[in-house]
DNA sequence: TGCGTTTCCGAAAACGTTTTCGATAGACTT
DNA sequence: AAGTCTATCGAAAACGTTTTCGGAAACGCA
């Protein structure tokens, strides 16, 4: 009742079970199994990009005759050329990029890992790595870390799976283990610190001025006269809050200043913690007469706690912070900070490794420092003084 | 003196130009060409990832096998499976997204047009997008267009060719035209507007109120006894600026306050713009009581050149704003303004997006409005109205 | 006119997956 | 013991490129 596909004779047709459902049959004399496909109705395909092969049959030529065209080499005849460029733009042909970077074994794209996109830090450092990404014809793939220490390690799993050409990373302040780091490292993928950064392991790092910046903040302090300065330091963990911290104590120690380990107190970014911190400094035996924020946010908190509690900024104390964003110049009084080109940060560390992936196997790891500035304003400065 | 690859003798070799620099012989017995190919020496090929077929060469199993088991699809024996992750783990292995995004015809990225990274409210957006996306198991890909029309223009075309499966973009000031939108519309890319939107094209959008907003603060503005309020509107080009001049203009009619056209400027989001048109409106003989600025930064400024001229605020001339950013509370006097939740904005749209991509079929465009919240602070809030 | 050359182009492999199709072994059924 | 079935696996195509290799035609030269 059934014919065999092959003879076309249905007497050695046998049943021989189901396969995906569908009834599956032998010829015995052919030894062949087929099954009664069905004519399976006409499944109007998605809309596809326009192929290099669609190219080629329009015109009736070779794959490879196209893509030749199209990369302008060699071994190609100017007319035949002229003629694939017309017909490609005209189909407006677009290469697929997957395809390309699957066959060449590169993606022209860089992963960019940071602890959080809000803070106008790392938004400006995102624009400095566009910028140079995009000037040199990379893409750029970003990916928050939250702070979280398990949520980077997934986040630069997803980059290597994406296969990006290449990482920049500012860590978590969790991240203490960089095992995530050094496999990849290990594995050849060019790798640059920026600003958080960490120095056991052998990558290229683009840091900012955090001992000289404190210095100079501390040292413009004691300048106006501050004999107790207390600082806002940073997490414990993270490198930038103790090489801050140390620029601190440089200054301390330059004028011969003791330092008290009452007055230095370490934040973790949360909310409302500065507040607590100069409250305890305001019931000292011994009060400040100055005040280091590591992080501006903190000093702009404390200057608010301080106005509140009618205090006199800077007369009885100044207020120094690091890092400049808008706030610290239009809040009264306005801030004293050491300011930042968190821009410059993001190029520097974009230029540093597009030329480390291209220069994958001589590239030797450099550390750069990014130039701050100190701009002084009403905080700190005491009309005494002048 | 040459022998033929093929038949091993050299009586009918036969010198047949160069290729590729090498010398090129032909045999005319077996009617063949032929190089001396010398031996290449060994170049060392750099660190390949783990991929399936080496799983496969180490189990001697098939490819399709160990992708079955990868997969946890049907069809593979629960023991091989088991084996075939044993070994895939061992050898660390991740599978390649390009080779799979290739064949799937889907990358899993969603790419992300902004005009400008370092603006408080794209860069939350932003946040709340990635949220969403990641949850979702999507990756993003982020380009500004600095409010660039061409920029604009580049970057669609860039993500498509990256061929993300879908589109969240917000409109440079300078796009009036949208041609690139509407052809990757119809080549059926999924595309959500979000902020500054476009009703020309059949897309789902994501709003906020900007008209309610503009409303109710103008509206708060008179109940505070001002009748001359002049506007600081947003560029000719934006919709969501005609949107909020609109709530302004309906505000005053409902309590029949006439419009006066010199109280209304049109703001280019340039630096001392705002001022200038402070200073013009001071030097009218009817000046204003009161400024309702559409965008936060253009409030900021005018109270900051407010105070230097030693106006009252609220008193003399009250000032609200479009836009909750940190600094709104924290300048003297505080602004009132009209809160914005742009982190809400990313993750509406996100979640329409992939909604979208997923029901590519069945999917009907929505348009979705952000709710708001009006915040009324000093810089509004007249003790006379007590 | 036969050897040597250059120019242009096509076939096919490769990148790393997934998926389709079908083969085979063994078990179950009558 | 033949017919029927299921479970499991392999081969090969496909995704869209680029690249390598080699063939063929056309041309120049002795």
């Amino acid at each position: 009742m059934v014919l065999c596909e092959k003879c076309g004779s249905d007497k050695n047709v046998i049943k021989s079970g189901f396969i995906r459902g569908q009834q599956r049959l032998y010829c015995k004399a052919c030894e062949v199994h087929f099954t009664m496909n069905l004519p399976q109705k006409g499944v109007n395909k998605p809309i596809r990009q326009v192929t290099i092969v669609d190219i080629a049959k329009a015109l009736g030529v070779a794959p490879s005759t196209v893509s030749r065209a199209l990369n302008g080499s060699s071994d190609i005849n100017p007319q035949t050329r002229l003629e694939i460029l017309r017909v490609a733009t005209e189909m407006d042909y677009r290469p697929n990029l997957l395809a390309q970077s699957l066959h060449r074994g590169e993606t022209h794209t860089i992963g960019v890992v940071i602890p959080d996109i809000e803070r106008p830090f790392f938004a400006a450092v995102l624009a400095g790595i566009q910028k140079v990404a995009t000037g040199a014809g990379y893409r750029v793939m970003i990916c928050q870390s939250n702070e979280s220490h398990s949520t980077e390690t997934l986040n630069v799993q997803a980059l290597v799976a994406s296969r990006v050409d290449g990482l920049l990373i500012s860590h978590s302040k969790e991240t203490t283990s960089f095992e995530h780091i050094k496999l990849q490292l290990k594995k050849g993928l060019p790798i640059v610190h920026f600003d958080r950064v960490c120095y056991d392991i052998e990558t290229s790092k683009v840091v900012q001025e955090d001992f000289d910046g404190s210095f100079a903040l501390v040292e413009h302090l004691i300048l106006q006269g501050c004999r107790r300065i207390a600082v806002c330091a940073g997490p414990r963990e993270l490198l930038i809050s103790t090489t801050r911290l140390n620029g601190y104590k440089a200054a301390l120690a330059k004028y011969g200043i003791p330092l008290d380990e009452e007055l230095i107190y370490h934040s973790n970014f949360k909310k409302g913690e500065p507040v607590l911190a100069l409250k305890a400094w305001l019931e000292l035996d011994q009060k400040p007469d100055g005040i280091f924020a590591v992080h501006y946010a903190n000093a702009v908190d404390m200057i608010m706690e301080l106005k509140r509690l009618r205090i006199q900024i800077p007369e009885q104390i100044a207020v120094v912070g690091f890092g400049d964003e808008l706030i610290a110049s239009l809040i009264e009084p306005s801030l004293t900070v050491f300011h930042l080109f968190p821009f410059n940060v993001g190029e520097t560390a974009a230029t540093l490794l597009i030329d480390n992936i291209i220069h994958k196997d001589t590239f030797e790891p450099v550390v750069k420092k990014v130039k701050g500035e100190l701009i002084i304003r009403e905080s700190s400065l005491r009309t005494t003084s002048l």
